[in-house]
RNA sequence: GCCCUGGUAGUUUAGCCCGGAAGAAUGUGAGGCUGUCACCCUUGAGGCCCGGGUUCAAAUCCCGGCCAGGGCGCCA
């Protein structure tokens, strides 16, 4: 087993130890040779000297290539002319895995690769320090989610993926056989989550869910990552407080504790200091006017990069969005059924996450769904659980890959995503 | 699904407009170089997406296909 990783290098001086890792570079002159050992906490240089080595020793360096996975037995010795403080005098070297090349990409990131080329080698491509460390922050930013939702009493719960009814209106679905009978992959866990919040009261579930629309643009996939929350006794007022707070939160903290991998990626953390704006639907629509944009229209990335203009780089909602554009299960306001008790929270161009207050009588939901032109019978079960009483909740959305996208500065979602789904990949 | 742009060594890129021996960087093989750190120097191998057409001659012009990038649409 594998005991010391390069981070902990300091703690090593005068001593002899294994390590383990890949071959990043080797730099030669007459007199000695450099490695730089790279394992998945940094990076540190081998000094051999070809006069204090045995003859073995040097072969086997010499038959060294860039990414070989090698053991490395040597002494961590304090040096000033080497950049991490400290060097690594190789008592023995162990090949234990040989790289083949040509290598399909340049992994020091030297070289640039095109974006199909690098997701067609992921394998070594997520070497480069560009995507390991955007991982890096995705694993903490879920943590970061987690934790918020668990300190405030949140249950995690898992639904399921494969679906009986292509349910729901919109979105193509993508079709399976299920022991001879045709199934659905699921495109959220919309009618899941809302029955666990009638028991559970507040639940989350980060999970795959899937669309099988041939969608071509940098911020959509085949398959995503979406982060929910449903809760019972909330209003759609609530869930944006709350939203609000678990991003300033999650965000914050993850600045925090994953700084180093920002740095190395020579990103700035935002200020989230401010109040994020919360425009109405109606006040959307009257900024866009001038450019052709009426009541009833959906606002389109385009639309929106005009409203970010005024706003800048900051989160902003809008709410209180037509009946028209909002799925069947959403409240619509008491005093005006054409606007529905629903908000969506963007960045930019992008839209984030998507939320709101939620139909919790069956016979609303029934008119709805005749309203959408959806075959009521398909949603027997969740009208029965409406039945036995379901109490008011709302709830959200998240995307993921699309909060790293915007917190990586990643232009294509593919970036954000470890092997992304699309029309055109189904590999790796 | 629509529009625009593109496809040249493993990777990145020049050449294409205006047809006439395809050039570089990086990686890779060999050799050299007093501690390098994008090391450096010499040298070798390695390439025009596929099919058709025009032409004495096509990487270059034309047509079709495939693939990709950008934009739009679709989209809980």
């Amino acid at each position: 087993m594998k005991k010391y990783y390069i981070k902990d290098i300091a703690s090593l001086e005068n001593t002899s130890a294994d390590f383990y890792g890949w071959v990043h570079e080797i730099r030669e002159t007459k007199p000695i040779i450099f490695i730089i050992l790279r394992d998945s906490t940094g990076k540190a240089q081998v000094t051999v000297k070809k006069s204090e080595h045995k003859q073995e020793l040097l072969e086997k360096v010499s038959k060294l290539h860039h990414e070989d996975v090698i053991r490395i037995r040597g002494k961590v010795i304090r040096s000033q002319i080497a950049k991490l403080g400290y060097e690594i005098i190789p008592e023995d070297i162990e090949i234990l895995a040989k790289a083949k090349h040509p290598l399909p990409i340049d992994v020091s990131g030297k070289i640039d690769a095109e974006l199909p080329k690098i997701l067609d080698a992921r394998y070594i491509s997520l070497r480069r320090e560009e995507y390991f460390y955007t991982f890096k922050i995705q694993s903490v930013l879920v943590k970061n989610i987690r934790d918020f939702l668990y300190s405030r009493g949140f249950v995690e719960i898992f639904t399921p993926k494969i679906i009986r009814f292509a349910t729901e209106g919109g979105a193509e679905l993508f079709k399976v056989d299920y022991f001879g009978k045709d199934a659905y992959l699921a495109q959220s866990p919309q009618i899941y989550k809302e029955m666990c919040a009638g028991v559970f009261e507040k639940v989350f579930e980060i999970a795959q869910y899937y669309r099988a629309e041939k969608s071509r643009t940098n911020y959509h996939l085949a398959e995503f990552i979406s982060f929910d929350v449903e809760c019972a006794f909330y209003s759609y007022e609530d869930i944006m407080d709350l939203l609000e707070e678990l991003l300033k939160y999650a965000i914050n903290r993850t600045y925090e504790e994953a700084k180093e991998y920002f740095d190395k990626l020579g990103l700035n953390a935002l200020d989230l200091n401010y109040k994020f704006e919360r425009m109405s639907y109606d006040e959307a629509i009257d900024h866009l006017k001038d450019k052709g944009y009426k009541w009833g229209d959906d606002i389109p990335q385009l639309a929106l990069s005009l409203l970010s203009e005024k706003i800048g780089q900051r989160f902003y909602f809008i709410k209180d969005w037509p009946s028209s554009l909002r799925p069947f299960y959403t409240k619509e306001h008491e005093n005006d059924p054409r606007i529905t008790r629903s908000f969506d929270l963007n960045f930019g161009f992008l839209e984030i996450a998507s939320g709101g207050e939620r139909v919790n009588k069956s016979e609303v939901l029934i008119e709805k769904l005749k309203r959408n032109n959806l075959n009521v019978e398909n949603f027997d079960i969740f009208i029965k659980a409406l039945d036995v009483a379901s109490p008011p909740h709302a709830g959200f959305g998240l995307g993921i890959s699309r909060l790293l996208m915007m917190l990586t500065a990643k232009k294509n979602i593919r970036e954000a995503v470890l092997f992304p789904r699309d029309v055109d990949r189904l590999v790796p």
